[in-house]
RNA sequence: GGCUCUGUAGCUCAGUUGGUAGAGCGCACGACUGAAAAUCGUGAGGUCACCGGAUCGACACCGGUCGGAGCCA
């Protein structure tokens, strides 16, 4: 069974799934945060630097470099990928992450039906020359259904419609999401009052800064420094945390200001992260502050494995009981 | 103390010859299938600083009060 911790930022989610990995033993976790996914975007993004790893191996961590764009469908790819080999090794897969498309791109079933470059840069070039309404109006045509779904001023989504349309010949309608588990999991979520959560975000900020956060996206900025040396990537530059110190670091805007944006952004971040999370209603909250929050964590994981071992039962199959090393498969 | 400018939504500001107010951002709620920390939708907020006057009618015109900014003394 696959754990996932979900929820919004500075929860503490990687700590939880540090304590449940060990608890469980023969654990792996895999990120399911977009932008932890890039290389050298450490401090900004609140990665769990390796000494803290307490050993656990972790994937979908620095994969990417920071002048690439990290895609749903290449994540999903590679992440599952990474189950496939945790379950082959029979261990167990604690997935953790606050970027709500790549957790249900990972857990659910959800089919990417590819991509094309020209199609795509020529549907935006018309969006500029004929305007979104215009392709809204043909997408009403090719697949209604879509069109219903789509907002007529949500160009980015039109676009990707009318792209998969072409691509496939069939309507982006045939594509809709199943919320339906590829595999059986768990989701928990780790909720925290306003309150609590404001208080969090910003002592996380003043300490990115002490961290070094602003050397941090120098160094990633700066095409002439050693390292990846590319600069940041259209993607990578928006990220909370990196877009307000790179205009610090333009001068638009002093250090104090830069960090007072950033505690800003990142409360709407996390609300938005929030409901994201907040509508599936598969995800089994617990609250952040919690003391006996691994406890809970793991009668959640326990009760979990039970409904899943009875419905193995009447299925006739087996399934190792939880936390033992494992015993090899009959 | 004198002169000039200024006071409209939480913030920055529009408001055209007087007919009781709008935008952007923020906030709340929502959608979400290859950038998702993206993209987009809906909504709630205002005795137009205060008092008085002329007018059928004032955010707008006149007088005053209070608060800002600048210049001159």
């Amino acid at each position: 069974m696959i754990i996932a911790i979900v929820g919004p930022t500075a929860t503490g989610k990687s700590d939880l799934a540090l304590d449940l990995a060990e608890a469980l033993t023969a654990a792996e976790i895999v990120n399911a945060d977009a932008y932890q996914r890039y290389r050298g975007m450490d401090v900004g993004t609140a990665k769990v630097p390796p000494a803290q790893r307490r050993g656990i191996p972790h994937h979908q961590l620095d994969v990417l470099d920071p002048h690439a764009d990290s895609t749903v469908a290449e994540y999903q790819a590679g992440a599952r990928a990474d189950l496939a080999a945790i379950a082959g090794r029979e261990h167990r897969a604690i997935v953790v992450g606050g970027s709500g498309l790549y957790v249900k791109a990972l857990l659910d079933h959800m089919d990417f039906p590819g991509t094309d470059p020209a199609i795509r840069s020529r549907l935006e070039a018309r969006v500029v020359a004929e305007g979104r309404l215009a392709l809204h109006a043909e997408l009403a045509r090719r697949d209604p259904e879509a069109s219903a779904r789509i907002d007529p001023h949500n160009a980015r989504r039109i676009v990707r419609a009318l792209e998969v349309i072409e691509l496939t010949g069939r309507p982006f309608t045939a594509y809709l999401p199943r919320e339906e588990y590829v595999r059986p999991t768990i989701q928990i979520g780790l909720d925290c009052s306003r309150d609590l959560l404001d208080r969090r975000v910003t002592a996380r900020v003043d300490q990115m800064f002490a961290a070094g956060l602003v050397e941090e996206v120098r160094a990633l900025a700066s095409p002439v420094q050693g390292g990846t040396g590319a600069g940041l990537g259209a993607t990578a530059a928006r990220a909370v945390g990196y877009a307000e110190t790179l205009r610090h670091l333009a001068g638009e805007v002093t250090a104090d200001e830069a960090r007072e944006h950033i505690v800003f952004n990142t409360r709407r971040l996390a609300r938005k992260q929030m409901g994201w999370f907040g509508r599936d209603a598969r995800v089994h909250w617990l609250q952040a502050e919690d003391p006996n929050l691994l406890e809970q964590a793991l009668a959640l994981v326990t009760a979990a494995h039970a409904t899943a071992a009875l419905e193995d039962a009447a299925l006739g199959r087996t399934r190792r009981p939880l936390g033992s090393p494992s015993p090899g498969r009959p």
